[in-house]
DNA sequence: GCAAAAGTGTTACCCATACACCCATGT
DNA sequence: ACATGGGTGTATGGGTAACACTTTTGC
């Protein structure tokens, strides 16, 4: 049977990319400056069209190595993060975007490729405002990478292939706003099984000075249980 | 500026609800007859097209309100739970698929209402299996769900306006397989403001037996910290 | 020597677990 | 009386928090 594929309003369909990394201790994500209007001369997240015969999940892979050149995609974590579908959100038609959430362990320099005039790693508390509704997928995306981490073994994805403990910790310590202590972070990471491996023999220095760290890889283990709780949750009732 | 809103192969936007409910101590899902193919006599979860003026969040509470015949959506939880964007998920045209998850505390009798042949309860177990890819949507609402009971106030939403703490318990322990210690549910619980309030004075019978057990509401309390963890978690690394 | 960061040890306390036990109700 | 489910008490153990201490490096 056939359909009539025209009978509504057409839909675009769109990804949306909050790409977030690590640099110097605070928590960057990947904008670009939009080349033409709407919102010309702003920044935004990157993405663009799903193809016709992409899933969502292929444009958004595409999208990713297309803006930060990465080709070896490996140890990367890009994940869906939610839907955004507010009939208004893009001036020109019926956009819906699928956001994701980017993961990338070293901040390579992104070249402004493709639709876009410009793009770089901003710090994310110096990001607002963005395009469209851009600064709401921001804040959700920064919102659920804080709550993974405490149930997930997603923190090595901010890691390079081989890190130190400590590394590790500043990943929580960046993106949740607090400090932990050093040793409890220690025993309950090494506790848990299949979160780190450690690399035989190896040690690195970390920041010039102090004694040089042993290594370790990310392990196969994805959940984290009992998981690593934020400290100084603060709840009053009404 | 003016833009080609045909320059693409048109995609249709649709919603998916899973819709679960608690009867007779076993997880239910609210499943329709196709009436037309594809997949014509196969079941399938509820949803419809988005219309050109709504969101998702707002096409899928008036799928809801139309499958279950329900207007009071008051206490009713909706949540987005993922989009399913495969190119070939639907033989007839390009459907991207924005899909939600419903908790509902009692369970009317769904009419077979809009383009549903028929409509029914059936226990998630017995459900599989469904039309296109409505398989894993399921199961994926269900691993969320369970999830969610163990940092979030969410059971309540299976819960009528006023339950027991043994009503509340029996909620975890139907999604999640398993038994609890009723001593130990009770105290956790209650020790966690703002989860549950007690209706003063107010008891009721559970069964037919035992004591009357006192009344409680859901409180304002959203998140659940610590966490209320499933038991036996049994994780070995490779 | 001093600062900085890694790594180890120790103690106290919280909290979850696992029970035992009493209470109220219907059959 | 007995079964059933609500509600309370309590001992034990594991894990986290907090802090002291040693080790190894660069300046």
């Amino acid at each position: 049977m056939e359909y009539d594929k025209y009978a509504y309003e057409p839909f675009a369909v769109t990804v949306d990319l909050a790409v977030l990394t690590i640099r110097d201790g605070a928590l960057h994500v990947l904008l670009v400056e939009r080349g033409q209007d709407p919102f010309a001369g702003h920044w935004a997240l990157p993405g663009g069209f799903v193809e016709p015969d992409e899933s969502a999940e292929t444009a958004a892979g595409r999208e990713l190595a297309e803006e930060t050149g990465l080709q070896d995609v490996t140890g990367l974590h890009l994940e869906q993060l939610r839907t955004y579908s507010e009939p208004d959100r893009d001036p020109r038609m019926r956009v819906v975007s699928v956001a994701f959430t980017a993961l990338l362990p070293n901040a390579p320099e992104p070249h402004g490729g493709s639709d876009a005039a410009d793009a770089r790693w901003v710090e994310c508390d110096m990001a607002l405002p963005l395009a469209f509704d851009h600064d709401r997928i921001l804040a959700d995306a920064r919102d659920r990478v804080g709550a993974k981490l405490e149930y997930t073994c997603l923190a090595t994805a901010f890691c390079p292939p081989e890190f130190t403990l400590g590394e590790l910790r500043q990943v929580y310590e960046t993106v949740w706003g607090t400090e932990l202590d050093r040793a409890n972070f220690r025993r309950k990471v090494l506790a848990t099984p299949g979160f780190v491996e450690p690399v035989p023999g190896a040690a690195r220095l970390t920041g010039g000075r102090g004694k040089p760290a042993a290594l370790y890889r990310a392990g196969p283990a994805t959940s984290l249980s009992p998981p690593l709780l934020r400290p100084s949750r603060e709840g009053r009732p009404a």
